[in-house]
DNA sequence: CGTACCATTGATCAGGTTCAATGCTCGTGG
DNA sequence: CCACGAGCATTGAACCTGATCAATGGTACG
């Protein structure tokens, strides 16, 4: 249960084993069926989120409309980061797109281990530094390139996303209408 | 000369006296004119810029198109960010649109600050969280508004962009031709 | 077996791009 | 001091791509 997410911290930090012990004890595990909502946009998300196993999304509502703005799939953190620092509520959900298993980091914990472990801190830095690059890759993209090299680009460097998420909610995620995803497709596999 | 920065460090920093003028010794001052170029792609961004006078812009070039992505203006610290943070060369250049006068914080300094004085560590991850908050708010902004919504939010939000940057790159920064941000605001202006 | 949801396809429409021409303005040199 | 030129903004026309609306297919799940 704990070896993925203490596999991905000892990247960043030396446990203690007392201290693993405390650390795991703070995780609260939790069962998600395909579907369910993890967090609705509105509410304060004060914890982050690691995937033992399942895959989800974060998506906000615009119009009467959804947008997907991320996926997320095993062996990683992510919630909504931005509630997460402002402390306000959350302009996107969060859904599982699959039966998952997830352990969940209360910010208070997250906190208490920033002072209490060596090199917890950085983890903190890093973190932000490293999604601030993402997102700055996502930012040039949308601006620089068509809907169709996006979706080319997603193919190859996140075929994973193509299996397993919907087609309609990779479509908002680039930026365009189910129907014209469709003729993307279409395009591309005709030559 | 030091006034501003110093001012703004405060916010974060207890400095001393001596770590003030430690600090001081360590800032270059740079004067450019308008259209000079401050940092190349392709170069390395190991510092911070810090703006006492002028306006500058973040801009990349795409097939052979120049597209703006930011702008900065007095009393602000600004970058190429990620090539800050990851040490590679940089995808963007940093040009002066007006005479400036700029004080420049190498990264070997900052780090050094960091270590030396108190407090000035948070200062690095607070930059970063902030930088995170306001790309994530940017992108949003390019996936849900339409050209028009952005322009008009512009005009609202950042007047001073209006007022000191030339049309043709705020048509770029807002992912849109010359000519249809020009009809953009004839619209707008026709009502 | 049926239904609900998603993917596809078609037709029409709106807005942005492109290419080309004209206006405007500011800085420069004669 | 004026006239010219360069660079930017505007305008026009044809085109192209994605949005929208509507209908049809396909498939997974109860």
């Amino acid at each position: 249960m704990y070896n993925a997410i203490c596999e991905f911290l000892n990247q960043f930090v030396d446990f203690t084993e007392e201290q693993l012990n405390e650390f795991k004890k703070s995780l609260e595990v939790k069962h998600l069926k395909k579907g369910d909502i993890l967090l609705n946009e509105g509410q304060v998300c004060d914890y982050v989120i690691f995937i033992n196993k399942g895959a989800f999304r974060l998506y906000s509502l615009g119009d009467g409309q959804e947008y997907s703005t991320e996926f997320f799939f095993e062996n990683v953190f992510f919630g909504d980061y931005v509630s997460f620092l402002t402390d306000k509520k959350a302009k996107e959900s969060i859904q599982a797109l699959e039966d998952s298993t997830v352990l969940i980091l209360k910010r208070k914990d997250l906190y208490h281990f920033y002072k209490t472990i060596n090199n917890f801190v950085n983890f903190g830095r890093l973190i932000a530094e490293h999604l601030f690059i993402k997102m700055a890759s996502k930012n040039d993209d949308l601006l620089l390139m068509t809907y169709e090299e996006r979706y080319k680009k997603l193919v190859k460097e996140r075929p994973e996303v193509i299996q397993r998420v919907p087609q309609y909610m990779i479509a908002s995620y680039l930026g365009v209408t189910p129907e014209a995803l469709s003729r993307i497709r279409k395009r591309l596999y005709n030559e």
